[in-house]
DNA sequence: TAGATTGTTAATCGATTAACAATC
DNA sequence: TAGATTGTTAATCGATTAACAATC
């Protein structure tokens, strides 16, 4: 176990070598090389192993690593080996998309409560959690614990939904509002806007005016 | 204008420039500087100048960029001067809550045609849009010449729709099943997995442990 | 023992930032 | 002219990959 500073890149990883693992697990495989999560991964199995390394011996050489045991260590260092709750703010159609794959995110994330700012909104039920008013969140996330916030407010009320997440002491924000939020260093965010990952890829579309239709 | 291999660090800051251009815009601000733009993006002004050099020599030294000019430069290198169709593929939660975006995407990328397997969704309709089968996807693909298709189906049926849309031509995919998708080299994928991103903030949730609740 | 695979160092590659001459 | 700001080069920083001794 080394002591440097892990970088995000590598973080950003972790919770997809965790996934891999999973089904690895499912399907009852004992051992894993790194060769083969590269592979799997479309990944340098040099790289696998070194962000490992970050956090301790967990291989064994000529074997590769026991799926089980390394499960177990990533959601160590994730912090995933106790729950974790989470608020959701903002009850619209991606909220409520969110709020369904609570079930797919491995049990130790969990969003606990929603809010909304629309009157239509409150009082009204989001897989089996009521939506509150966004002026209770600072009490409610307190209250429950809640570490990690998700933004799916429209963009022009992030900021300010943000703002209250951080007083009420949160340690992690998910946005997906098209905005850059300002919060303290401490906060840990990270941008979840589709709108960005969409335009970029049209870059990519060379050649491609002649593909389209109605040219005849 | 250079010839330099552009990476894809900087294509994904070219949206994040752009939707910040557009506010300017809208406010009628008449030209904006690399360290203003630094500023409210938390970018090094360096590398936003960097950035655009790549492309043409947009600013004016002792002045800075003019707002309009460079959105219509940024929307041509992201090929947005021309409208780009889109297929989504997956009509659950997540799905509806894209299409529903479609109308703040800036007009020029567009969500022309719905997928989904299940024979309850198809016929319906999802923002004017009637849901077709996938059995359908080749075809209507082609038809309509779209170029980038976003997957929201389950992640055990992703690799098959993305075949299909790599089957049917399509230069770019936007996937959200936690999957790592197997391509050909020239289709360009973006994960927009937030499973993944939710996770890796738990990471940064140190010293966390006392603050859950229901310690008393 | 022979083959496989780790953990780690060194080499490479690439991206970010600082600095400044050019110039509006 | 003086102040501001670009475009670009050079310096720095960081991340990825190759290579290999250690060892299961």
């Amino acid at each position: 176990m080394k002591s440097e500073k892990i970088s995000d890149a590598v973080v950003r990883r972790l919770p997809v070598y965790l996934r891999f693992l999973n089904e690895l697990s499912l399907r009852e495989v004992p051992t894993v090389s790194s060769q083969e999560l590269g592979q799997k991964l479309d990944l340098n199995p040099a790289q696998i192993r070194k962000d490992l390394a970050y956090f301790g011996d967990f291989g064994r050489k000529g074997i590769g690593y026991d799926v089980s045991y390394l499960i177990e260590k990533i959601r160590q260092i994730l912090n995933l080996d106790q729950q974790i709750n989470v608020a959701l703010v903002g009850a619209g159609n991606l909220g409520q998309a969110l709020s369904n794959y609570n079930a797919y995110l491995k049990d130790n994330m969990k969003i606990v409560a929603v809010f909304d700012a629309a009157p239509s909104k409150i009082g009204s039920k989001i897989n089996n959690i009521t939506v509150q008013p966004i002026d209770e969140l600072v009490e409610t996330v307190k209250a429950l614990g809640i570490r990690i916030g998700i933004i799916t407010v429209p963009h022009f009320e992030a900021q300010r939904v943000a703002d209250q997440l951080v007083a009420a002491g949160i340690g992690a924000i998910l946005n997906f509002a098209p905005t850059i939020l300002k919060v303290p260093p401490e906060v840990r965010i990270h941008a979840a806007d589709f709108t960005t990952d969409l335009l970029s890829l049209a870059y990519y579309l060379h050649d491609g005016k002649e593909l389209t239709s109605n040219e005849s």
